[in-house]
DNA sequence: AAACAGGCCTAAA
DNA sequence: TTTAGGCCTGTT
């Protein structure tokens, strides 16, 4: 169980944790589960991220695996958002020894091994379906960018709330214009499926292409309870979940999966891929029963898909 | 300039 | 039940 304590940052109060194994933050973030998180540029050797979860604006900096700063945070946004959306729950030591335990492969095992640091989040599930219906035959950045254009359109700004008293965003480069946080986009709430129905003709600035019908089929059947996501959860159950994203036009297998593990917590949940059908295909001979891996196979999906798209680097 | 990007839908075997 | 083409847009 993690421990937390208080600790002066950047000359202000910040929770630091301790105790989360070798979890590793830039893994974890960028791993491609989630994609509005920005990597703010520091002067010192942290490594600092901001996102929006749920109306917060989170900043989070790690020096040492295993660490976790999170400056300026109230403690009741620590317990209810960032202990939540950033797992500090799960033992991901003891999830990797269940992975290994479910496998003889040694390429799976070092692969457990290299990506041992990452958690899986667990994003708001109307977020995940939305991100990951926008993911589909499409590239990060582009993802990336829509989601932010998407946020910017609708949602609310949260750079006044934040106690940074600025926007934390100001140092990164690639925003284009620092006071004008609509083109920035990176500081907005998500809107709701309500909000979209409301005004789907806003989705059309942010060029989804054909996703569009897809944005709007999923808008549609959640605000009228067709697909009750409050259910999803209540349920629990990966079968479920993915049978019920389904009925949403533009939702197959990878993307019910993916939301499913990332949005709905099925830690079962094993998304394939392009890159998961390389991987299957290079080193296990072409098949891989998920359901062998255990309680844990979207873990270990994720090692594998670290490992592949990583391995070469480090 | 053609192919591809962390898919899915539809039509046709 | 499986397979090929097409799809918006953007980048290489």
């Amino acid at each position: 169980m993690f421990e937390k304590f208080d600790v002066i940052f950047d000359g202000k109060k910040a929770i630091k944790v301790i105790n989360i194994g070798r979890y590793s933050l830039v893994d974890t973030m960028e791993c491609g589960q989630c994609f509005r998180y920005e990597r703010v540029p520091r002067e010192d050797d942290y490594i600092e991220y901001m996102t929006v979860v749920g109306n917060e604006l989170i900043r989070v900096a790690q020096k040492t695996k295993g660490e976790l700063i999170f400056p300026e945070i109230t403690d009741e946004v620590f317990e209810s958002v960032a202990v939540p959306y950033f797992s500090l729950d799960r033992d991901l030591e003891s999830i990797k020894k269940s992975v290994t335990e479910c496998t003889d492969s040694e390429w799976l095992r070092s692969a457990a091994e290299f990506g041992a640091g990452i958690a899986i989040l667990t994003q708001d599930p109307w977020e995940a379906l939305l991100s990951f219906i926008i993911s589909q035959n499409n590239n990060i950045p582009r993802i990336r960018k829509i989601v932010r254009e998407i946020s910017a359109e609708y949602g609310t700004n949260l750079t006044l709330k934040n106690a940074y008293n600025s926007c934390p965003l100001k140092r990164i480069a690639g925003n284009p214009n620092e006071t004008d946080c609509k083109t920035c986009g990176r500081c907005y709430t998500f809107p709701s499926a309500e909000e979209i129905l409301k005004n789907p003709e806003w989705l059309l600035p942010s060029k989804p292409g054909f996703r569009y019908g897809y944005i709007l089929d999923a808008a549609e059947k959640v605000t009228s309870g067709e697909v009750d996501l409050e259910r999803i959860k209540a349920e629990s159950s990966y079968e479920f979940t993915l049978s019920e994203l389904k009925k949403i036009k533009g939702v197959g297998d990878k993307v019910a999966s993916c939301c499913a593990l990332f949005g709905f917590a099925n830690l079962e949940a094993f998304p394939i891929d392009v890159w998961m059908k390389r991987a299957i295909d290079t080193y296990f001979d072409g098949k891989l029963d998920p359901t062998s891996l255990g309680p844990y196979a979207g873990i270990a999906q994720q090692y594998i898909f670290h490992y592949i798209r990583n391995e070469a680097k480090e």
